[in-house]
DNA sequence: TATTTTTTTGATCAAATGGACAATTATTTA
DNA sequence: TAAATAATTGTCCATTTGATCAAAAAAATA
């Protein structure tokens, strides 16, 4: 087959691929990267097994391909944070940004879990690259924003820590929350669970 | 060899059977059940494989056995917030209690971790069973004290989540941590952590 | 339509892996 | 110490699984 590099990809290429994709992110997110087979991935969009290894070269190149392709716009939302906008409206809006992103796109959240969690072996780089640079220009506005009295003194570093993993949990462990809810109606949770962040978050940067 | 129903276990039994759980959970937290092998606890133990399963029947076995033993410990804290003591004082203890576990027994966190990210498969059950008879208990707590106007109104459950999300998110993802941190002194984090959670939580909890 | 290129698939392979078992060795017990 | 029991291991097996490849089918192109 053509290699990725070249630049004019078939129709046939541009719809397979994405197939692939879809359901690798799936099939990943469900069993993680040793937990999931070619078969379950085959399975899931329905081509078999050597056709989708005539797309990607391998196991791993699918995943890493999942991962790149969503890691754009995993931290598009923290970019979002504006240095115009009022400080705390700014913040209470990553808040519920993340929180959407919890309800909405719960596969690809537990699928950055289960790669950080053991390790991120595939995107230690990017880890430590592009999302690194992102939050440490956050951190020095919140800094900014602390040392003009904008917001209560607290850590960024931490602050984001605290955002992310708040609102993360709703889609990572998922099954708990709605074991410990009486598996209460999805939508009433993710409507409770704002309000208890917001004013948890509104709270917190307020005082002082 | 004996099963395990039979009452008196032999010195060695319990000795080599400690030493898999042991490795086994290295192993497990790292890899995850599907992929930790026999061949890896094998080696971390210094055991062979046949040997190993002449103590436990399966892979699945040692998984559960080792979850299992795992989880008494796992909730004592919560349990020990006491109706006695002072709220604010209690709940802040538990988050420190929690954190401190994060810190030192951070095999176990990702354990559970991985485990309940990928639908708990083997623990679905302890989870609405055990630890959701405690959570409840401390929930009627919680708003007891909340209608005595000991602590601040907040809803208990998602209290409960923010805790566990928040603590468990230094072990977890601690690699994330690090990396953003500049891998930073490992005390110093977890010193910074302490202080913002303390404060976080007092702030959200004294209000009104 | 004829030719070339792309796509698909059945068959197959090699490595990894969970597990079985009989034979051997070590330990306990009578 | 002898017999019985427990523990250990080398060898082997069946299955799973990532990956290969040649041949066939489909699609694009001339």
């Amino acid at each position: 087959m053509k290699e990725i590099t070249q630049t004019k990809q078939t129709r046939i290429q541009r719809e397979k691929r994405l197939l692939i994709q879809n359901a690798a992110l799936k099939v990943f997110s469900e069993f993680g990267l040793r937990g999931a087979t070619l078969d379950k991935i085959a399975q899931t969009c329905g081509l078999t097994k050597p056709n989708i290894l005539y797309y990607y070269a391998s196991k791993d190149e699918i995943y890493t391909e999942v991962l790149k392709s969503l890691l754009e716009e995993w931290i598009r939302p923290l970019k979002d944070i504006s240095e115009q906008g009022d400080p705390l409206t700014e913040i209470l809006q990553y808040v519920q940004k993340k929180l959407i992103m919890s309800k909405t796109r719960k596969q690809e959240s537990k699928l950055f879990a289960t790669e950080i969690l053991h390790g991120a072996p595939l995107t230690q780089n990017i880890l430590a690259g592009s999302l690194k640079e992102t939050v440490d220009e956050k951190v020095k506005l919140f800094d900014k924003w602390i040392s003009e009295e904008k917001i209560a003194p607290v850590d960024p570093y931490h602050l984001i820590f605290s955002i992310w993993s708040m609102t993360q949990h709703y889609a990572d462990f998922d099954i708990q929350v709605h074991s410990l809810l009486n598996h209460k109606n999805h939508a009433t949770i993710f409507k409770d669970a704002e309000h208890f962040l917001l004013t948890f978050f509104s709270r917190c940067l307020t005082r002082d």
